[in-house]
DNA sequence: GAGTGGTCTAGACCACCCT
DNA sequence: GGGTGGTCTAGACCACTCC
């Protein structure tokens, strides 16, 4: 036998992905059939299926009805990777969380968040500063925009016990949006919150979070404090 | 009958999200078993059990032989983005991608990058910086290492044409490895080649890649331009 | 011990789409 | 038209783990 022995789908997709690593199937190459694999492999074609399947998810494989399974020729990396609840990410650093709410206003937005909320000017939006420590020391700064339009609770919630992020994730059904990721320097305010000098090369992430009616319930930039490293396992 | 009709696993996901979304299910519940499920769907289990799989690999429900199906208390989004090859993602923004060879050499380690790439100072290191350009403009700064002990033939390459990065994705099987995001400031050496005032805010992405007998690949630093955004849909 | 999810099997039908 | 993957079904056995 050329193969050791197959039992279940994770023996196929370890075998599948051995002849990939061996460039016995290349680039661009068409994979035989799934039913002829599974009589290679000697097991149902349910298996095999459900192999190709989690390779394909990985982005090596292309499948397509009648077309069968390719090699995908520019296997881009796909990363995957979790968004933690800021006070959760800093105890899992065994370090002792603090919260700190700076401000909270319920105003009308501007117009740079009116481009990032997607919102018009007539719109009533809690617009909130508030620092997240790790051991005393600033972690991160979460500038916070909430329409309440959307969530008219949130209006009356208390955010100088718990954070926006948190009193969210309990309050507002979870959603769609997208995250930006970018470098930029330190504002006056930015410095003074975390601590650092005006102008240091701070890590941000934006993020947009949108209802199922496709409405913006929040925006929030979370602004690092130096030396922040964002680490994703490939 | 209360759900309109269930099909395919995709209505059975689609309706356990719902009822999810309208905290029929609360955070820390227990849902019904998955024969349960199949009966009241009028379905077969394996297809509950496709439905409910897809939606706990979102992050969303925990699932445990025994103890059941239990809705996730702190729902850490999980996101998931491609890393494309730069060139692609020059030519995604209708931009014309160039490229260019900095410097090339062949040397021991120093103990930054022994730190790095985890091999000892007797390693045989190929050191390369290259620019990437869009329209001519600075895109990305590119500084890579390559062991030669696992990857013999990066020292006949000629990367003067093709870069690095595409040129490992040809010659080199896939792998893991990971991926960490910072921000940091600007360099002499990154101010220089990529055309902005030194101790500007850049944001950088550097990748460690391990073969499949876990040695150190090569490691590589991208550090883009200033203004670069690293958008992710969630 | 017993109930749960994890998975395999064999067969079936269908949607897609290349030739 | 016909071959491919996508999926469903019904039944089965197993692994895990809570009680």
């Amino acid at each position: 036998m050329r193969v050791a022995s197959i039992n279940g789908w994770q023996d196929v997709q370890a075998e599948v992905l051995r002849r990939l690593h061996e460039r016995l199937w290349k680039p661009g190459d068409l994979l035989p059939s799934e039913a002829d694999l599974a009589a290679e492999f000697g097991c149902a074609r349910t298996t095999v299926n459900r192999a190709l399947q989690a390779i394909a998810d990985e982005g090596l494989l292309e499948r397509r009805r009648r077309g069968g399974t390719r090699v995908v020729v520019n296997p881009e990396r796909r990363a995957t990777f979790n968004i933690p609840l800021i006070r959760l990410e800093i105890e899992q650093l065994q370090r002792e969380y603090g919260y700190r709410l700076l401000k909270r206003r319920q105003q009308r937005p501007s117009k740079a968040v009116r481009e990032r909320m997607l919102v018009d000017a007539e719109a009533s939006i809690v617009s909130l500063r508030a620092l997240h420590t790790a051991d005393e020391k600033p972690y991160v700064l979460e500038k916070r925009w909430i329409d309440l339009a959307v969530v008219p609770a949130a209006a009356d919630a208390d955010f100088s016990v718990q954070s926006p992020n948190e009193w969210l994730v309990e309050h507002v059904p979870f959603s769609g949006g997208d995250l930006v990721l970018s470098a930029q320097s330190a504002s006056d305010e930015d410095a003074e919150a975390l601590s650092c000098e005006k102008g240091a090369a701070l890590f941000m992430a934006e993020r947009r979070t949108r209802n199922t009616q496709d409405a913006t319930i929040t925006v929030v930039q979370l602004v690092y404090a130096p030396g922040y490293r964002m680490a994703i396992d490939l």
